[in-house]
DNA sequence: GGCATGCTTCGGCCGGGGCCGAAGCATCCG
DNA sequence: CGGATGCTTCGGCCCCGGCCGAAGCATGCC
């Protein structure tokens, strides 16, 4: 009886989630970009008129922001918090590092490159953390990291500004575990500025229709020089 | 339609917890304490014979592990990472740093030291975290935290074991945002192996009704004298 | 043994909510 | 302007699952 008040709203947010349509809705918007509503009813497996009221009572939560554009309208995930929460819960759903079912992206481009809600994942994103970690530019602790002075100015000059101003608290730095890899990549704001500075460069470009990521001859030959890729970075992990 | 398969069992996994009842005794459970059927019943505010159908449930899912103890069953949450999730969830649910609300614990006593799931929080665990960082013992970055050399000196001294070695890979040093100080305090392994020591000494006790911890004197003497508070750490904060 | 306590299983009630078809607005196009 | 497209609202169906009372096992105590 003690903590009941926190649990009431705790228990609203979940049932949301809780339903199998929503949490597609969902799990598809954690690719990071806008989608639809009618692209969200395919998602989800429902007609659209089904999907609209789920995905009023999502924006009505503000679990989602919605945007009118013309005849259309653009789904997102309303904040970084909604998409930890999922990240957790969908930790929780694959029992821990319990079984190892070599699920993941079964696509051999999707395993490379791709987006984990506005960040990069993939074999690159990890090796993009190892290089910067092997060079000295971060400090990765678990699931933080810290930019030291070399790394504040390497990636100044590659053209992120890190901007410390404690402007909206997002985390500058964290950690994510990759799906694919079971390593940890770069999210936070950090991982955020990465992946918006590498498709500013054209170093990738987001597929169309689905999460992956393309990485271009200028982005290998960049991301390379500036950041150190261990060799055989392609290569699938060890284990 | 891409990815509904993950969404399905994160979908099981939020409507477990997206009931007022099962939220509640989660809830209830985050205070890392092992409660029996009857007690968790309270907590939810139903009957035994409704409660022991939702354990049941938590239990299947792995949610939560049972312990049988003569006629009483314990339970306790499985796992680490199901207190994030639930944490991850509140976090959402608080409307992120939106609302100034100015709930949490009203309880001056559970304000000053209480337990989070297996560490403390309250003044006193910022307080603590506030002073290993002032004196350089650790590093806290957002999300996690990095122990220099001298802080594991400092805690191999006050007693407790960091054991470095993967087992079973929880993070160990975390930092986690408290409920009634908007400011982190230290979880993972490290957070957990403070407040066993602490518990150990004698320097806190626990409540026998609450998440309350009492610091005795000793442990307000210890406290000081080997993490350094800062001075004035009980009064409230500034803002 | 007899009885209390703690917890579970069973059966039945009933309300919330997820689903779709049909129809209603909005927007863009020619 | 009329028609196509995208999305929403409305109405009604139906089933899932949360709830409790009663009864059934276990355990412990006298």
């Amino acid at each position: 009886m003690s903590n009941m008040v926190s649990g009431n709203t705790v228990a609203e947010v979940a049932r949301l989630i809780g339903d199998v349509a929503r949490a597609n809705i969902l799990s598809a918007l954690m690719g990071g970009q806008a989608l639809t509503a009618g692209e969200l009813a395919h998602h989800a497996g429902v007609t659209p008129q089904t999907t609209s009221g789920h995905l009023a009572r999502l924006a009505e939560a503000e679990l989602v922001k919605v945007e009118k554009q013309g005849r259309h309208r653009y789904y997102r995930l309303a904040s970084a918090d909604v998409a930890q929460a999922l990240h957790a819960l969908m930790t929780v759903a694959a029992g821990g590092p319990k079984r190892h079912r070599p699920i993941g992206p079964r696509d051999a481009a999707l395993r490379l490159a791709r987006t984990c809600y506005d960040h990069m994942a993939g074999r690159l994103a990890v090796a993009l953390a190892d290089g910067l970690r092997a060079n000295g530019h971060v400090i990765l602790t678990d699931g933080a990291g810290l930019v030291t002075d070399t790394g504040r100015r390497l990636l100044c000059d590659f053209g992120v500004a890190l901007d410390d101003g404690a402007k909206g608290r997002r985390p500058l730095c964290r950690t994510c575990l990759d799906w694919s890899e079971r390593r940890p990549h770069l999210a936070g704001r950090l991982g955020a500025a990465l992946l918006d500075r590498a498709l500013d460069l054209g170093w990738v470009h987001r597929a169309t229709d689905s999460r992956a990521l393309r990485l271009s001859p200028a982005g290998e030959r960049g991301f390379s020089s500036a950041f150190g890729l261990p060799p055989g970075w392609r290569d699938a992990p060890a284990a």
